[in-house]
DNA sequence: TTTTGTATTGAATAATCATTCAATATGGGT
DNA sequence: ACCCATATTGAATGATTATTCAATACAAAA
């Protein structure tokens, strides 16, 4: 009389399985989110979607604020990690080091539709969520200060002195939410390769003698 | 035995009083929005604040989703009025206009934090509410084309020719959503001042002969 | 004054949802 | 074969909230 079978837990998967259920009620709330709205998400969508029960969704993150919480987790753990990655390659040189970031801030896997429009819907919650803050601000503070200090090699190394590094920061980062927010609106429009073609014009404005922001 | 006394109603200012309860919800609502976002803005809050009764607030409105949209249009008229003033102001020459734009984008009227707060939470939802879209889309494309023209004359006026009015004028736009969203984020280093300066710089870089552009 | 139409109320209704939890399934250990 | 611990279910509960609507207040007309 099951209708939906338990799952077999094998025990040497334990840890495993528990990351499969866990990842994809993460994956199904983005996914709903993206569809829907924070406001119109509710656990039994999300539950459905990531094939669990309803009971189970909630018991496993104690609460619908639980699975929110770490939903947006996940997706400033992605981010952080891309980031990482690239402040740590030593074979970058400052230009390099900007054109990767360009390049994953508009990647297929950071800048996809569905995670743009759950990044947009914390940021509009932000201002009286403290906990979303709690998870993004320290971050973003880290991004801002490690650009500006990238900026600062690059002008550095040019004779580019009119654009003080904080300001070209700034502008970059400025840009990117917007460019964001734009391929949620438009997506024809806003192309990842229009948005990267675009921010590298800026730059290529800038360091007129760099070849390399195509 | 009524705690509310009814609102009187005097014959010649039945217009205007239609006017002023309306207007009072809408402002309720923009305030409620910002104060608590879309999600858990409910019709018994907004029409506590604009201190009507909550059948009332329906029966105007006829639905949440008409109050909400009636709050949007609102903000949508309003920054389409003042961007035309704007447009319409034959005093000004191409870089006057460019500079009236910026202020007007960041000025305490159109960018409060209130404010932008209801544009990113009905921004944050227009992927799957076409009725958003509607209200916004087609003037999102006037501002555009109409800022890429604008661009052009102020190209034309100067030496510059290495990026494309389209190019400044989708800088330009993307640059001010992001701002808008991270003055909700940080009001604190994103004032209105360092906005308009950091966009002000940006044109001045591209234009270095145009002293105005302080 | 009485009537009438409109504005406004507030309580009742019905729907939606997060959360709880007792019941059930599973698979390894005994 | 039986027991135990853990995983998972799904139905019940209770809270919240949009929406409805009959009742009331009021102002102007008669």
């Amino acid at each position: 009389m099951n209708i939906n079978p338990k799952k077999i837990s094998n025990p040497q998967l334990k840890e495993q399985e528990f990351s499969i259920n866990h990842q994809k009620l993460i994956d199904a709330t983005i996914e709903t989110i993206a569809k829907r709205g924070l406001a119109d998400t509710t656990i039994a969508q999300v539950a459905k979607k990531a094939m669990v029960s309803q009971g189970y969704a909630n018991f496993r993150f104690k609460s619908k604020e639980n699975l929110l919480l770490s939903s947006l987790k996940f997706l400033s753990d992605e981010y952080k990690n891309s980031w990482q990655r690239i402040f740590e390659d030593s074979s970058l040189d400052p230009v390099g080091r900007v054109i990767k970031i360009i390049e994953n801030d508009f990647s297929g896997k950071i800048a996809s539709r569905n995670k743009i429009a759950v990044w947009v819907s914390f940021y509009s919650e932000v201002k009286f969520r403290p906990s979303y803050l709690t998870i993004c601000q320290k971050q973003d503070e880290i991004y801002s200060s490690q650009m500006e200090k990238l900026i600062k090699e690059l002008n550095f190394l040019t004779d580019q002195t009119f654009l003080t590094p904080r300001e070209i920061s700034e502008t970059y980062l400025s840009m990117v939410d917007g460019l964001w927010q734009r391929i949620l609106f438009d997506p024809k429009i806003y192309s990842h390769v229009f948005c990267k073609g675009l921010i590298k014009k800026y730059f290529k404005n800038i360091y007129t003698d760099e070849k390399r922001f195509v």
